[in-house]
DNA sequence: TATGAATGAGCTTTCATTCAT
DNA sequence: CATGAATGAAAGCTCATTCAT
């Protein structure tokens, strides 16, 4: 293993003994040292990984970011062509999420709560990420206006947001449920129903 | 105006400022002074009328609940008896919410952000006042279940969650957007029409 | 006392404990809790009176250059008429700083050695102050020029830095001397003799 | 070049380094880490030649004052024998010290202000060459006495120090001046002057 | 009741120094 | 010999909280 290598690996390290200690005991309360006595290493060396704790923070969080991105970059948005195609796709998209928040339940803290106790600019930050993944769904919704298998008079915008709305409120129940797999595939069926069918008997 | 109303008063100018400092700068940038020099109070004034800087917050946060739950726990749940009362029903509380947001911005910024970074209890308590919120919106569709004008087989409990998660979404951007009113009618339009019947064409 | 009084009170005693510490130990070398220490106070009551540190010091230097520059600036440059008139205010003038320098000792440990380890900006600030004195000891050169006790051809402008340079040299020297007094009454009639009449035989 | 010879050139570009950034920081913001990179070696690398920061100031510092020492040491106080080759001498002496000090701007810039900045030991240090320079001027003082060129009623040891203390207030402000050489001269002449007739018409 | 001076716990950050490679 | 990763002492500074007035 390269020197370089070694480096990577010990900023991994870092960011991911961060990323516990900061899930668990938020990131103010969270002292740099915290972070070393975790990793076993001494604080000063933090810092010739990082900048700052914010530093530290702002790496957490691109991480979680990064990570979610590519689950959700990763199916293509105009591929349905049928609303049982898309339905699947809902299930498939929920499903990554869901078990991304689930396995990794540090991250899904970082990125549920923490993310807003640092300060405005990572708040905003989160706010951006939150929008991406809102115009993503957004293109899901195109596709299905434009193959026609979607109402025409939707408020493609609102409505992309709307469902991303649902998406991460049910990806944090989820992730806080005494029985996590089972809230997963209820609100899987329930968004998909709501989005395909609406409620109305 | 007796000394106890004084009092009371006082204690309410200081949550008040709170709010908006707090609103703000973030709570953890917020300083006691902050709030006694914006009121021209002296400091330690502020310990006479709560305990801790997190007893202020704790009591700002139970404030916006309350107001909230206010809102909603004014609409009666059963009334609704057909569809087209439970849209009406829908609109109402909608505007309601939306326009207390929008109206008491310092509220609102609280509620969506700085909520989350005092510390674990009072993330917890944000928790469960958007359960409570979760479960009004659980008593509607538990109403419409009955009554027969919603599907018989929906997952009611998910369902409401995931409508609630819509909601404030739909309250959090529409807080932030450039233009408040004319996004707070799309939201509720799209979250109307995606309740009563979804998106298939 | 006032409120203000006390205030004031309280801020000199810091920059006099200062004063006092920094010649003992070395700007460096002194902490803020040593300063309050010494006054028997909390190390945070320190940052009350100033912002940092180097504020401290700063305040520290100014005071004492202040002080010099009365002592300096009381002497009218113009009023001496006769070379008599000119060598008894030299040795007024003389007397004034090297006492100054051997009543306050502490005042003088700083202006002599820890100005020069803080940053460069205070120490530019003393290199103001000694141009300050130089330009006044130019003055009285001039005085005598123009009153015609002193040789018209004299450099006025390096020689009044030159007599700077031998006062300085010879407050130092009293001021770390065993015999602080007999030094100061040799040094000042050294630089006397030197000025009115040189060394040649 | 044997190993000797290496580690011995090595050596001296250290404290060569060191010199000029601890010239332009100060000792104080100068990190051992500068000179490194200045040399564009290993920081671990300077602890091979010297045993701590300290110890490399202390070097510097002495490397200051033995080229001054040289340059003093290098004329025969008691060669002269009339007052003009007393003068002829003041203007040798004069020169080189002026010309060392605006030649080594580093040097000069380490001897005149940053030698104060490290501890009351290498302060202590410059004073004792101080007095070294002082010595000296006594002896050429004390040669004039005794061949009768200079009055004998002299104050030899306290007039020695305040010639002196001319002399480096002198190349100090030349030093720092924008005309460095004319300044010399200027300075080489009042101060010859002082020494020789006084300021008297 | 109101005040604000005083306090000190507790943090982040720096960097001289060590030492395994 | 050279390196630079690792270390941790050490200090400046902030600010919530207390309490005498």
């Amino acid at each position: 293993m390269t020197a370089q290598d070694r480096a990577l690996r010990r900023r991994s390290e870092i960011l991911g003994a961060a990323a516990t200690v900061i899930a668990e005991k938020g990131y103010q309360e969270t002292a740099i040292a915290d972070i070393a006595v975790k990793l076993g290493i001494g604080h000063g060396t933090v810092y010739r990984y990082f900048d700052s704790k914010r530093h530290i923070a702002e790496n957490v969080i691109e991480y979680v970011i990064d990570k979610i991105a590519l689950l959700v970059a990763d199916v293509d948005p105009d591929s349905a062509e049928t609303l049982e195609d898309y339905a699947a796709q809902i299930g498939t998209l929920g499903n990554r999420l869901f078990d991304f928040f689930l396995t990794h339940r540090d991250l899904a803290a970082v990125f549920f709560f923490e993310s807003y106790g640092v300060d405005k600019t990572l708040t905003g930050r989160m706010q951006e990420a939150v929008e991406l993944f809102g115009s993503f769904v957004e293109r899901y919704l195109d596709n299905g206006c434009r193959k026609g298998f979607l109402r025409s008079d939707l408020d493609v915008e609102i409505t992309a947001r709307a469902i991303n709305g649902m998406i991460l409120a049910g990806a944090l129940r989820a992730f806080q449920a005494a029985d996590p797999d089972a809230q997963r595939d209820r609100w899987i069926d329930a968004i998909r129903t709501l989005m395909l069918s609406g409620m109305a008997a």
